[in-house]
DNA sequence: CGTTCGATGCACT
DNA sequence: GTGCATCGAACGT
């Protein structure tokens, strides 16, 4: 039983729609094949009054996904090396978006392992921990950016799977509005990451 | 264990 | 030219 998110489960205030992204499956299909994982870690980006979310300085080019309609994945480019992926939410002209920042891989591990690092192994934890690691484990890259979440090969499912507890703290690798809990995890899971935010 | 630091490319001013 | 919602190798303890 795997259902696609409907536009409805974004078009909601972002704090929930982070809580509840927790458990989902993340789904790519390429040619290469179907990689997947469960979701266990989210973080809100909510507003051009939040100063860490990329519409704090209004529309460009670049952010522009942030103010379409809900249910679109927002990806971009981070440190000249990562894609980093969101899911945006609330409504159209309201830009906020949820960053999907570590899962639990699910459907198959060896290709994922295979775009990670050439088939070296790699322990399925470490796999998809970090926004960074899990777009390179899932094929994702600008060229996915805009796409449709609840209508293309990228796309967030329910399988009726339950993450367990989760937990709110700050959120990590940003400079600024470092005191906003707007992070989401999962209590105790293995695949969350846990970098500390610098000074 | 822990911390530091370079890689790397694009959007923005 | 600057600054990043990062990662992991290379150190030090």
């Amino acid at each position: 039983m795997a259902v696609v998110l409907a536009r409805e489960f974004y078009a909601r205030p972002t704090l929930t729609v982070a809580e509840e992204l927790i458990g989902k499956v993340l789904v790519h299909r390429t040619p290469l094949g179907v990689a997947s994982g469960m979701i266990v870690e989210t973080e809100a980006y909510i507003g051009e009054d939040d100063p860490a979310c990329h519409a704090a300085c209004g529309p460009t080019r670049r952010n522009a996904p942030l103010y379409g309609p809900p249910g679109i994945a927002y990806v971009y480019l981070n440190y000249g090396i990562h894609y980093l992926v969101n899911a945006v939410t609330e409504g159209e002209g309201h830009p906020a978006a949820v960053l999907i920042r570590a899962l639990e891989p699910i459907d198959n591990v060896r290709l994922m392992t295979r775009r990670r690092a050439g088939g070296t192994t790699i322990d399925v934890h470490r796999l998809c921990r970090g926004p960074g690691n899990l777009t390179r484990a899932l094929g994702i890259t600008l060229s996915e950016n805009a796409l449709d979440l609840t209508d293309s090969k990228l796309r967030i499912e329910d399988r009726g799977l339950v993450a367990g507890p989760v937990s709110w703290g700050p959120r990590i690798g940003i400079r600024v509005a470092v005191k906003r809990p707007w992070r989401c995890s999962v209590v105790g899971n293995r695949s969350v990451s846990y970098r500390v935010t610098r000074a």
